[in-house]
DNA sequence: TCTCATCGATAGGTGTGCCCTATGACCGCT
DNA sequence: AGCGGTCATAGGGCACACCTATCGATGAGA
């Protein structure tokens, strides 16, 4: 049983005869009638009365008609879902995100891609490590991925976002902030000073680790953790100091945290990943809006 | 869009891999890989990330997905609802009888069906006529015609059913009722009455014609009238005689109208019409019940 | 890091099955 | 009784789906 015998039986029941459902369907007469017997036969019972010039539904057809109506709409709601997909109107879009990268530029992004499309949902997938982060993009399982530049995948398209500045967050009337006065603070003098940082393998960590390595100086790290939210309530509360992207530093600045450009100042480039190929409709309207942001 | 590309999406879906999937869909791989694809460029939506070893589903696959396992359902469905009409628990049985058989043989039938096959509508059809009943079963608007023998159309399957009596039923205390005593009532004793009849055309009514004729009298109509429903009630009020089949005279005798069988008796062949072929379940069922009466 | 096993995609050949045209049988209408 | 129309059948042709063989790619294991 294919949907195309349901067709040609509902065409003969709305037709009325064998020939004009024949042109309706675009099929020859003798061709449908083969299909509607070769239904039958699967089926085990006639559907239709052969009375001459007429055809009058068996009990079997009577059955057979608003079930075959059925399915045939639900093959049609398949249609529909998918082009709902399609259309960005429904289903759902895979992001990865570095979890640094979650206040910005990620949460503004999604921001944006909700409200032109109430309809999909944004499922945001926080990997451990940009390692993980493009294992997520390649197998598929995220179709995005937003991450520090450059990464160690060559079969991945990139696109660029700019880049986004690694400040210090300094606790409120400490040694350093003083030093530093209203400017910036250099690394050196950074290194000198109690470290709350996160845990070697996160980006934000490897990237202020190459920094200290350039300036020839060794920091001092007071407290490792993998709790972003704990980072600035530890500095707020005298642990140390932290380097923090600057629009977590600035949000946090309201919290009594002094915020300072390191010197020379720390940069890193910021992107999105996915795999080669034409993406789905609603990773194209993401990255339209990326593009728009940039 | 065919069933059997649902069914193979559905088959990667449940199976992980194409490989495993196109043995369970007794299919090459290749044959497998190609019908997803062709269905993925109907669509215009990827369903799967390929993604080397493993397959992923895409938002568009998460939404095709309970979408086809819908319409594959409902396709079952169909051959479900087909089954039970084959299996006469559901369904309906298109029946027409002569008004006058509708007590007897037809009512004891349709109850002996009935409680055979509870889930089985019968739907009793009334003709105004021999010629329509036959025109319906010929043209499959009705299934089973039950009728008098013989039928003027050489291509129905006839079936008999034993022959009825018909004989006349007298006001109490009417000149014909002294006259016939407990015995039978000559056709000549009757023709001198008035009679109470139905419509010349109508089965009984030509039948008691033809039985007028052989005897070489007149009968004398007082009334005239095609509602079967008043025939006693006008007897009982002393309009005239009627011949009636016994089963309905019997029914009335409980109201005081006098039953008389006629001399010489006047029976009529009773029987079964069909158009030729295999009948349905629910026919072939109604068949058996009336042939074990018989 | 190299090899191997496995998976999906591709290419090319083949057969089944569907569709078409032509024709026949039958019915109903005029 | 002739005619138009309907459905069924027969037979040829072509498209499609299927199969085998092979390749490229990937991931696991040595």
């Amino acid at each position: 049983m294919e949907l195309h015998h349901l067709r040609h039986v509902l065409a003969v029941v709305d037709h009325g005869t064998f020939t004009a459902a024949a042109a309706a369907c675009h099929v020859a007469q003798p061709s449908l009638s083969q299909s509607v017997r070769g239904l039958e036969r699967e089926l085990g019972a006639e559907l239709f009365h052969r009375a001459g010039r007429r055809v009058v539904l068996t009990a079997a057809g009577e059955a057979f008609v608003p079930a075959a109506r059925d399915a045939l709409w639900a093959a049609e709601e398949v249609r529909t879902q998918v082009a709902a997909v399609s259309d960005v109107v429904a289903g759902h879009l895979d992001l990865v995100a570095l979890p640094t990268l979650a206040i910005d530029p990620v949460a503004p992004l999604v921001g944006a891609f909700r409200q032109a499309h109430p309809g999909v949902v944004v499922r945001l997938a926080h990997p451990d490590s940009t390692r993980e982060l493009v294992e997520r993009v390649r197998s598929g399982a995220s179709e995005l991925g937003v991450t520090e530049l450059p990464v160690a995948e060559g079969r991945l398209v990139t696109v660029t976002m700019g880049r986004q500045e690694l400040v210090a967050v300094l606790p409120p009337g400490g040694r350093a902030g003083r030093r530093a006065g209203a400017g910036s603070l250099a690394l050196a003098a950074l290194a000198r000073e109690a470290l709350v940082t996160l845990p070697v393998g996160t980006s934000t960590r490897d990237a202020l680790d190459l920094a200290f390595a350039r300036a020839g100086v060794q920091p001092r790290v007071a407290v490792e953790t993998d709790q972003r939210e704990a980072i600035v309530p530890l500095v707020l509360a005298g642990a140390g100091c932290a380097v923090v992207p600057r629009p977590m530093a600035m949000a946090a600045s309201g919290e009594g945290v002094l915020v300072r450009s390191l010197r020379p100042p720390l940069w890193r480039d910021l992107g999105l990943v996915r795999r080669p190929g034409v993406p789905s409709p609603a990773a194209q309207a993401f990255l339209a809006i990326a593009a728009d942001r940039a």
